[in-house]
DNA sequence: GAAATGTACGAACGATCGTGCTATTTTGTG
DNA sequence: CACAAAATAGCACGATCGTTCGTACATTTC
């Protein structure tokens, strides 16, 4: 009753194949993502899944977005539930800890930015203002913590968020390679020391 | 005089390729590497280059292997001329820091690293390998730090070899996707921030 | 000089790539 | 139920992929 009638079956099919290809692309990349091979996941046939998009360039596109949507839901939406300021923060990082747990076995946002960071074209565009608002996000949390008092008054937002990014990436880069347990215990380690160092 | 025969002729010719595949790998990653486009950047027939290596694989694991080399004579090698202790540590610091600024455009290392962490196969092991043999030099020079009284006798080598590869990941990253210079400046003030928590 | 070795080339292979074009099937509507 | 429209399949294309094979030329060794 619900993939029926009336319009939203075009919606709903395009929905299935980026799921399919957001999985795909955890493991391969955007790059190594193929019309063919997302295909024969999906069940279609290419020129069926081509359809939806027109371009391989397209699909990119719309799974970059994808993982964009997927991680503001998991990471950003569950942690305006707690107060601005530092809580919200914490929870941000908290969520984007989880995130990073589920995603070991690789990340469509980092494994894009790290293709596409030398290049340029629609995608690189796409990953850099998906970046970019991403960073925007964190500094917004961090200068509203700021103004609640939960951090020191000279604190330099864009600074702390870079740090923070960079926690993350390292969070990421060891839990991919060495293992995450390991990874996480030195990633909430270094978050403590760099809490404790923009107290108020 | 130089290209010619003689022994050492495959050598160098390996070399040549190898050179080129590099700077291609550098913009592509190791899996965007492909033996034609080689063959057209060396100027070589496809059947000459690959005959050099046997396999794809082979040659991407030998363009891994020269990243490794030319990173450890960059980085490394310069800086075992300061005394060891925290005068050598930061000037692997300052190498690596210099070694991003000339590889803003994509580094080999790191964006195999993300390639493959999360499949398997000869690739990922070579870079786990890899990895887990600089974060070991990084290790050891940070534990000679603290035997020399460089650094906080209870200082966690491990966990500060983590801290500093994830800033020089922030550096990487925020350098190819918003422009080296104020990375550059973060990665900075994190490191200051950085020594200043560990000293003794 | 003859034979052996090393090096690179050219052609061809089967597979897969992205992308058109044209049927065919499925769907929503009167 | 009929009919238009939308969605998907089928097929073919030129290109490129990694790889194999036979061959040509140069050099070294006997």
């Amino acid at each position: 009753m619900n993939t029926t009638t009336h319009p939203g079956k075009r919606a709903s099919t395009r929905e299935t194949i980026l799921d399919h290809a957001y999985a795909l692309a955890r493991s391969d990349g955007l790059e190594g993502l193929s019309i063919g091979t997302l295909a024969t996941a999906v069940g279609m046939s290419k020129s069926g899944v081509f359809a939806h998009f027109g371009s391989r360039e397209e699909l990119q596109l719309a799974v970059l977005d994808t993982g964009r949507q997927r991680f503001m839901e998991r990471v950003l939406l569950p942690a305006l539930q707690p107060p601005r300021g530092l809580p919200r923060l914490r929870a941000i990082v908290a969520n984007w800890f989880e995130w990073s747990r589920e995603h070991q076995s690789g990340c469509v946002l980092l494994s894009a930015a790290s293709e596409y960071d030398g290049r340029d074209g629609a995608l690189h565009d796409g990953v850099v203002r998906q970046q970019a608002g991403w960073r925007g996000e964190l500094q917004k949390t961090i200068g509203q913590a700021v103004a609640e008092g939960h951090l020191r008054p000279d604190t330099d937002a864009a600074q702390l968020a870079f740090e923070i990014y960079a926690l993350m990436l390292g969070l990421h880069h060891d839990a991919g390679l060495f293992g995450f347990d390991e990874a996480g215990r030195r990633t909430t380690a270094a978050f403590e020391r760099l809490w404790r160092s923009w107290q108020p």
